[in-house]
DNA sequence: CGCTCATAGTTAGATAGTCTAACTATTCGG
DNA sequence: CCGAATAGTTAGACTATCTAACTATGAGCG
């Protein structure tokens, strides 16, 4: 691992779970829990999925993603189907209700958020949007625990991410 | 509001939890939960203080606050103290034993994250960097609930940042 | 002084997220 | 077709979080 690794991990870690904080606070006009809007979040760009990749995805494991789901299903915002193609499995993915409710929600944090940001300098603004790019692919990286796995055990198995990816977003 | 905000917020709100999610997901040798961590590293940070600050600063309410310091109580990496000037007020301060885990193991993580970083390009890695002022400057303008709530309320109540925060760093 | 009200914290009770372990149902490989 | 592997759920435990109610202390005012 490189020094200059480390020292940006001293400056940037720390403050990871505080803008997660910030953003958390209860946005306003907005009933779902955290872990509830992840999933939420990436069913919208991924699409509908098994459990199995859904849970990947969030980084948790089986149980938590069953319970996070079956409270969005009491919300009406998403729902189980069974897969076709193996009958152990569940897919699940957005109700109409949900996809429509998702939309103006996002856009309410977005506002909440947005009022926040304006508070800082434009320089201190396209510091952080200059970001942006690093953050998405630091998270395409790291966010499927099976890759992330495979990665820690045996450098050899990777493949591309395309690869990998491919049978989660069917 | 501008619109050069919401359009940032758009980019950058969505990532924050996820980010969140990949530093969170068990950082090796660790068995703080990130309630727990944070206000560890708030008291590195600050120094001892009375619950209500740590509330506000942790932006979650008293019997939060409450719930955490017991936990970290129980781990013998805080303590509780009376606080000589105001007998209803409680000060919790890190332990010697909390200071000298602190270090070891924050180092841990940041070097967990710096494996994660290290996958990055090193343009990449400056632009992260570079954001690092601008993240620390919005969480100053906002980890304070009190503060925040004032802003909401009423606009001209506003003072300088310093100016309210006094009485927290006593 | 001594009453009343405000403030600092804790306790109680509820709900959600998270984990591991154990269970059920299905698939797959000889 | 049977035994091992895989996909999910259920069970049970613990933490985080909230609001409401409680305790103890401080502060203002007749």
């Amino acid at each position: 691992m490189s020094a200059e690794s480390l020292e940006l991990s001293r400056l940037l870690r720390p403050l990871l779970p505080r803008l997660y904080h910030l953003i958390r606070r209860r946005s306003p006009g907005w009933d779902m829990t955290t872990a509830q809007s992840s999933v939420i979040t990436t069913l919208t760009d991924k699409g509908a999925m098994r459990m199995g990749t859904l849970a990947n995805l969030e980084g948790v494991r089986l149980p938590t993603a069953t319970s996070v789901v079956n409270g969005l299903i009491k919300l009406g915002l998403v729902e189980r189907r069974a897969d076709p193609d193996d009958r152990r499995a569940v897919v699940v993915d957005l109700t109409t209700q949900g996809r429509a409710e998702v939309g103006e929600l996002a856009e309410d944090r977005n506002q909440y958020f947005a009022r926040q940001l304006d508070r800082l300098t434009g320089e201190e603004r396209a510091a952080l949007e200059a970001a942006v790019p690093a953050m998405t692919r630091l998270l395409d990286l790291t966010t499927d625990r099976d890759r992330r796995e495979a990665i820690a055990n045996d450098e050899r198995t990777w493949h591309s991410a395309a690869e990998i990816r491919s049978p989660e977003t069917h």
